[in-house]
DNA sequence: CACCTGATTGCCT
DNA sequence: GGCAATCAGGTGA
């Protein structure tokens, strides 16, 4: 059981992800299976935060593989991001939703209901209590733990453009389990 | 089910 | 000043 490679083609790295383990434990343990992320390149993505190099807000995307990154979507929810590839590249995986398979009262708590507890980035990050002060961190060794996982049947990974973005839309780049 | 809208904050143009 | 990698609740078919 070793950590998913995170180096190479920024889709491979996403697809890697599919089936691992997001883990918490702030007060109560809490983990998903991740089962869809998506894909941002670094200066040759022009739906990346990435796209125009780095700043303030987007830093931890030109970190190590493996640095979370984690921004404010629409001044309300937090969405958190792994940095991927070769330092200094800015590539990073959206984690875009998951299934919750610890802690599901806790994350009942924190989302304030009993259903659609994780089936979105900003659901996933309320879920597992990630905010802003974790923007940073390293999922091998920090507050926000990746574990691997039993990889889904490739037969079940559905590929289709990314979601809510307005430019680079042609690439099909978000990777789903369904089944 | 599809579609629409309000909430709310920080970043870049 | 405009817009954004969203969510939740509403309406109507």
């Amino acid at each position: 059981m070793t950590a998913p490679d995170l180096s190479g083609p920024i889709e491979e790295a996403a697809k890697r992800l599919l089936g691992c383990r997001l883990v918490t434990d702030f007060g109560a343990r809490t983990a998903v299976v991740i089962e869809e992320v998506e894909a941002y390149g670094g200066a040759d993505d022009p739906a990346s935060h990435a796209y125009r190099g780095p700043t303030v807000r987007n830093a931890s995307m030109f970190r190590p593989a493996g640095t979370l990154y984690v921004y404010r979507s629409y001044g309300i929810h937090w969405c958190a991001n792994i940095a991927a590839g070769a330092e200094g590249e800015g590539k990073a995986v959206l984690i875009r939703g998951g299934r919750v398979v610890e802690g599901r009262e806790t994350v009942e708590r924190r989302r304030g209901r009993t259903d659609h507890l994780a089936d979105g980035p900003g659901k996933l990050a309320q879920a597992l209590g990630i905010t802003g002060e974790h923007d940073g961190a390293s999922v091998m060794s920090g507050p926000v733990r990746l574990e691997p996982g039993p990889p889904p049947d490739p037969a079940s990974v559905h590929a289709t453009p990314r979601i809510g973005i307005s430019r680079a839309t042609d690439r099909p780049w978000r990777f789903v389990i369904r089944r």
